[in-house]
This record gives C-alpha cells, sequence and structure tokens, in this order.
DNA sequence: GACTGGCACTCGCTACAGTCGAGTGCCAGA
DNA sequence: TCTGGCACTCGACTGTAGCGAGTGCCAGTC
C-alpha cells in the first residue's frame, strides 16, 4: 500500500495530537501545529489513504479524523520511539521504592507509583508461587491437631495455610516433619515438588505418614496445583478522568472486569521475557475491555518472577507509558536482587 | 414540630418510592401506590410540611419531591424496620461462606458476598491486631543474620516481618529466642505486650541483646504501635449503576476515597459493641463521601474484633442493608468462633 | 505527476421559540 | 380538617435556523 513517509508523518501527528487533546484533529490544525511542509489540501489527500486503509476514521461526516485501534498499534510498532524518562520520574521512582521492607510493601508501593507516573489504573502481580522456590518450610503447632504450614519462598512470598491432622501429634514429632520437609524440599523450584512430596510420604516411619499425608496435600493441593496468585491493584479513580470521555460512558465493565483476579492475569501475567506487551483496544481477548488498552511486562531478579502492568483508555500515551512501565519493572528487580 | 401520623407515613411513602424508583415522587402517584386514605391535595399540604422542616425537597419547582439527608436520618431512626432476609439470602449466606479454609478467605468471600447481597460497595477490615492476642510467635531463620518472624494471632491472622540482626547468630540462640518471647508474649493482647517486651530485653542474657532488642524493635514498631490494619473491598463496579444518576456525576472521588486505606478505616473501622451504625450523607467525615452513606458494624467470635459494612448512595435501601450487613457480620462472627 | 487554492457541501452544535404536562400552591366549600 | 378545582410554574421535549469546522473535489500551477 502506499504509505510513504509523510502519510506515516501525518498519522504520527494525529496520534500525537489527538492524545494531547482528546479531540478529532483536522487537516488545518496539523500543518499549523506540525511542520509537514505542505498545505491542509495536500494533508486532507493523505488522511483520505489513511482512512481508506482503516488507520483512522471520522467520528462524523464534518468532523477531524481519529485514530484507530490499527492506527495506534502501527504508531506504536513504527512510529513512536519509547520516551527515556524525565530525571525527575527516575528520582520519583528511587524515592518510592527505597526503604520497603517488606515485599507486600515492595508491591504495594509499586502498584501506587505505576499508577501515579501514568495516571492509569496499576496492576502488580506478587511474585507468582510458580516460579518461586521454596526457601524454608515451617510448621508451628497450634494445637494437638493443628499445624500451620508456613512457607517462605526465595522471592519473598510467605504462605501460610492451616493443617488440622487426622490425630493429635506430640512436639518431637512435628520437629521431625519439619527436618525431613525442609531437607527434601529446600530450594527446589515449587513446581518440581509433586514427585518429592510423594517420596517423602512414601519414605516416612509408618506412625507419622498419617500427619505427613495430610500435610503433603494441603501442601500439593494449595500451595502447588492451583498456585495461588497474588495481585495488586491501584488507581482505578483514574479511570474516572477525561470526564467519562473515554470508556464510551460506562466504567462499570471495566470496575466489573478489574474485580476478577482471573481477569487480572490474564492481563499481565502472561510474560514472556523481557517484552513489553501492548495490548490495544479490540486486540484484548476480555470483552469487557475492549475500550481499554493495556500495557505490561514482566519483572524479577535476574529472570521473570511475576508480570505487572497498566491499563488505560485507548487513547493513551504509549511512549511514556511503555517507558514508565518498563523503568518501575527495572527498579522492582533490582530491589527484589538485593534480598 | 406538628409531624403527625400521617405526616410520617407520607415522608415514609416518599422514602420508599424514591429508593425504588428513583425518580421524585408526585402528590398523586403517592396516594395512588400507598393506602393513605386522603386526597392528593392533603398530602401536599403535608408535603409543604416536611419540606419547611427539612425532611424532603423539590429539585425544581415542577418537580416532585426528593428526601434529604435529614428525611433518611427519621426514616431510619423511627420509620423503617429492620426487614428480615429472605430464605433466599439466608441460604446465599451460608452457602458462600461455608467451605471457607483461611481467614484470608473468609475474608475474600465475605466480602464479595455483601457486594453481592446489598448491590454496592463492600468492605470488610480483617481482624484488628490491636483486638488480637498473640497465640505463637515463630522464627524462622533465612540467613545468619536475617530472621523471619511470623506472628499469629488468636483470630486467625498471620503477619511475617523481616528481621535484619546486627550480628550473626547461632541456631541454638534462635531457638532460646523462640521460646523465650512465647513465653512472655504467648496469650496477651497486643495492645498489653509493649512493657513485656521490654521486660525481655532487660531480663535477656548478654549475648543475645543485640539480637532481642532488634526483634523488639520490629515487634513494637510494626505489630503494635502502628498495628498494620488490612482491609478488603468489592463492588466498586456497582458504583456504576443506576447511570451515574447517583453521585452527581463524577465518581471520582468516591473511587479516591476507596483507595486510601486511612479513610476506609474511618469508615468501618471505628465500632462500638453490637450497634450498626448508618452515617447518610453529609453525617459522613470525609468530604469526598458526602454524596454516599455507610451502613457499618462490627463482627467477631463473641467480641468484636473488626468491623465491616457497605457503602452506596443516600438513596439506598436502608431497611434491607442494614439487615445484609447485620446478618453477615453474625455469620461471620459464628465461622470465626468455630476456630 | 504532485501539490495547492478555491469552493460547495455536510453535519454536529448552539440558541431560541413553542408546546406539553407533571406537579405545585392556594382557596372556597363541604 | 379535608377536598376538589384552578391558575401557575418550569423542566423536558421538539422543531427551526444559523454557525462553523471540516471535508471532498476540481481546476490550475510548478
Amino acid at each position: 500500500m502506499g504509505l510513504d513517509d509523510r502519510k506515516l508523518d501525518v498519522l504520527r501527528a494525529i496520534v500525537e495530537d489527538y492524545v494531547a487533546t482528546q479531540e478529532p484533529v483536522g487537516s488545518k490544525a496539523l500543518v499549523e501545529r506540525h511542520q509537514l511542509g505542505v498545505s491542509p489540501a495536500t494533508v486532507r489527500n493523505d488522511m483520505a489513504v489513511l482512512e481508506e486503509e482503516g488507520y483512522i476514521r471520522q467520528p462524523h461526516t464534518s468532523a477531524g479524523r481519529v485514530p484507530t485501534d490499527r492506527g495506534y498499534r502501527l504508531f506504536v510498532d513504527r512510529l513512536s520511539r519509547v520516551k527515556p524518562l524525565t530525571p525527575a520520574e527516575r528520582r520519583a521512582i528511587e524515592r518510592f521504592l527505597v526503604g520497603a521492607v517488606d515485599l507486600d510493601d515492595v508491591v504495594h508501593r509499586t502498584v501506587r507509583l505505576l499508577a501515579q507516573l501514568t495516571r492509569q489504573v496499576a496492576v502488580v502481580q506478587y511474585p507468582s508461587l510458580a516460579r518461586s522456590s521454596v526457601r524454608h518450610l515451617e510448621l508451628v503447632p497450634i494445637s494437638t491437631t493443628r499445624l500451620m504450614l508456613v512457607m517462605i519462598a526465595d522471592t519473598g512470598r510467605v504462605e501460610q495455610r492451616l493443617v488440622e491432622l487426622p490425630a493429635p501429634i506430640p512436639a518431637d514429632d512435628v520437629t521431625d516433619l519439619r527436618r525431613m520437609v525442609n531437607e527434601k524440599l529446600g530450594g527446589t523450584k515449587l513446581a518440581d515438588t509433586p514427585p518429592l512430596v510423594q517420596a517423602l510420604v512414601e519414605e516416612v516411619n509408618p506412625e507419622l505418614r498419617p500427619a505427613m499425608t495430610t500435610l503433603s496435600t494441603v501442601l500439593l493441593e494449595t500451595l502447588v496445583e492451583r498456585h495461588e496468585e497474588r495481585i495488586a491493584l491501584a488507581g482505578t479513580a483514574n479511570l474516572a478522568r477525561g470526564g467519562l470521555l473515554d470508556f464510551q460512558g460506562s466504567l462499570r465493565p471495566i470496575l466489573e472486569a478489574l474485580e476478577e483476579e482471573v481477569v487480572l492475569l490474564k492481563l499481565i501475567g502472561e510474560v514472556e521475557p523481557s517484552t513489553t506487551r501492548v495490548r490495544i483496544g479490540d486486540e484484548n481477548e476480555i470483552d469487557n475491555l475492549r475500550g481499554t488498552s493495556v500495557v505490561s511486562t514482566g519483572y524479577g531478579p535476574g529472570r521473570i518472577v511475576g508480570g505487572l502492568g497498566v491499563l488505560g483508555p485507548t487513547r493513551m500515551d504509549y511512549p511514556g507509558t511503555i517507558a514508565t512501565v518498563r523503568a518501575v519493572a527495572r527498579y522492582v528487580g533490582e530491589l527484589l536482587a538485593q534480598n
């Protein structure tokens, strides 16, 4: 298709203007604000072509042009380069994240930071258990028939489960159980534990077997199989900015979607190494979110342990958002590496 | 003031109709839908009085009447009786809450249940640490200079903190520390621990003193002083129901307020024993929430350990909401008592 | 052949006038 | 004290007209 350089320039100008003003942009305004070196009439011709190709459209006959999802896609892929962060933003990130004591704290701060910097909805996944290794397993007797199983992962996550034993168990046996479990499972990736747990149950001496069996059930069922994912969300108030002009009218479907953990996981959980994923409008798989764009990426210390990202109107500042999301992910990764 | 029974009946009818239809209610419609036994003209006179007293108002001259905050207040205090739950609702509550394994799970299910039943925003506070007792303190060595302090409270809450020791510490000493801490603090209310912790530091033998000191700092600072409160939220999508007719226009201030933990705590955290608190419109202390009403109550096993409630438009079904909030709180209390 | 200026046309937006009707306040009478 | 009747108010809706931003097309120029 004949998309020469000038037509691409026009598209870029349209996207930039529309993102900035949120109003359909016309040929005249375009040549005034950008140095295109041609007249409005020429731009109009280019626009006609761009419209024919599906990159822009007219809300109504006598209005200016607005980018389509396809237009944004082209813009993101070929017309924009990632905006470097301002020093102020860098400082904000550092200031925000130092002093975090806890994994909870880190995630909490990160999600708020992201929401604040991008002025959009931010989502941060806790380090996934599926990508974690066991650092330590602790068994705390609550009563003679109840144990609290505390798992501490190398990613900093701590999970606890109540284990209801079939029969009372003496304190010494708990010590034995703890030792055995840690010897066998310590350091292994959670995903690799099932056969080891199985072996444990078989190896354990008979009087500990019932306890070990329930313990292993809890371990496998609640920590490994449905490896519980946790997610933090912030900045929903940003959806109600822009006077409801974005999201044609109702926030409801969006808020609804954001309350579903499964949905959020789909948004930011599926992370491939070191790419930033941008899903624009209809590219989104979740119906309720087809009016929105999602920028997401993975983070972690060296390797990826979870995802984070933001969600906003398709009309968003992609270069800036992508830069921010990446930068925050990198900082968080470094932070986690220090522990 | 001359608010005889019929005038009160009229007010009740107005509130009920307005809540149901969300439209200003006129004198004619009123006599048609309720058996008031008088003519529209009479009702109009009563309305004039009610308006003069500030219980209702006219959005514009030629419109029907709408209750004011004061009108709702009178309605709640004197004109309505708590609606008994339908069997279906009872069943829903039970079905929703059985099978919860975890405190996290209980809170999570509760908040969703509340949001679903009331069709409003639901808020549930985790059992407050300030109202909890220490059941067990566990010290897990992460490295030679790092301990994970895990506190298990009688309310089911589990909190962990990383303790960075000033010097490496052998495993035996950790055992000693654990034993001492548990002997001294086990079973005591968190609020009562500071002098005990102080005593611990003084009593401990010299070589353990540095470790005990940092440990006590973490304990006091992060668990006792700023006793971290956790809160769960659900149903924000319900704010966007009613086509933005409630909340005159923008959801933004409300969503903003709901992102502040401090605000949420203020909403539902200040619980007096066994009362259900209803704050209507302007009675609310938080500016951003002056368009809304909040129904909240305490819950717990026998004694109150935390608060829960819902937030919605002033135009809400108070009798129904109050009944639901109370019922859910009672069920949750029972559930906690079983553990 | 690519660009430009000019021109007619489209169509959403705003303002304005007119009508309708729900709802009110008031008053005289039962 | 209540009621029916009546004049009045005022928002909602409708239709019309003018404005203006923006377009598409075309003939002319480099």
